[in-house]
DNA sequence: GCTCATGTTCCCCT
DNA sequence: CAGGGGAACATGAG
């Protein structure tokens, strides 16, 4: 699940049920607290609260009283909160219990996450990161975009770029944007730039307001299968690896040509 | 059994 | 040094 609109989903989740509580305990598994121990985090934020949680990218940062605690969520996190006495699910590699219920970090494969940094310091973990990418300026979009070679959707993908987008954003960015994801950053004119820009947002904005990507009809996003067609053409997608990851796109819509 | 998965990191090439 | 390709991580789902 995880890019920018799930995890500033997540942010919104742990501020509804955590923001202000006091932190009665705290279970982690070993191999999910990255930088730190389970025991380390059960002396650090018990009796402690949590102040209003932030996103940066597809990082979750919760501060509490002088620690405060990264959650990256790889490729299958999320958060679940239940009610005391809930049973525990096997995924929950994570639990912060508060008086009338339990926030838990569920991970399948455990690709994601946990850190524990002193508050203010957290640059030390996420401090290479780019600009976010549902707060970054135009301007600042343009700028990111000068001085690669390298081919537009390596390049929205890198988080020291920009800060956020995904496999899907931005599949779903340059299908709108109607531009080819392999073609190099050097190619575009001002205009191109301000298109990808726009369309960048406009995912964004669609996609954080269902806390997912979501696979509506005129998203390329729904057609990530081997038959799939274009839902602006009907012609039949390409699909490929780009940047390393499996990639969809319209021929005919985004062609190739232009580099 | 096989392939593929909304992420990141590391290593090896060019 | 910059960028591309591939593998690894862990655990499924189809």
């Amino acid at each position: 699940m995880p890019e920018l609109p799930d995890v500033e989903g997540f942010r919104r989740y742990f501020k509804r049920h955590a923001e202000g509580r006091r932190i009665e305990s705290i279970r982690a598994d070993k191999d999910i607290v990255r930088n730190s121990t389970p025991q380390k985090l059960r002396k650090a934020l018990p009796g402690g609260r949590f102040a209003s949680p932030d996103r940066h990218g597809k990082w979750l940062i919760c501060p509490a009283d002088s620690q405060s605690l990264l959650l990256h969520f790889g490729m299958t996190g999320s958060l679940v909160w239940s009610r005391n006495g809930s049973q525990q699910h096997a995924h929950d590699r994570l639990s912060i219990h508060f008086d009338d219920g339990v926030l838990r970090y569920r991970d399948m494969r455990k690709l994601g996450g946990a850190w524990l940094v002193e508050r203010g310091g957290e640059d030390t973990i996420i401090g290479r990161l780019g600009p976010d990418a549902w707060a970054v300026s135009k301007e600042d979009f343009t700028q990111l975009l000068q001085n690669h070679r390298r081919s537009i959707k390596p390049a929205l993908m890198d988080q020291e770029v920009i800060a956020g987008l995904g496999n899907l954003t931005v599949d779903e960015t340059l299908f709108h944007a109607r531009l080819n994801p392999k073609r190099s950053i050097a190619s575009f004119t001002a205009k191109e730039t301000g298109t990808i820009y726009r369309k960048m947002r406009h995912v964004l904005r669609a996609s954080i307001g269902e806390g997912l990507v979501p696979a509506k009809r005129s998203w390329i996003t729904a057609q990530r299968r081997r038959d799939g067609v274009c839902p602006r053409c009907g012609h039949d997608l390409d699909r490929g690896v780009v940047g390393g990851r499996t990639t969809y796109w319209c021929p005919w819509c985004q062609p190739a040509d232009g580099d």
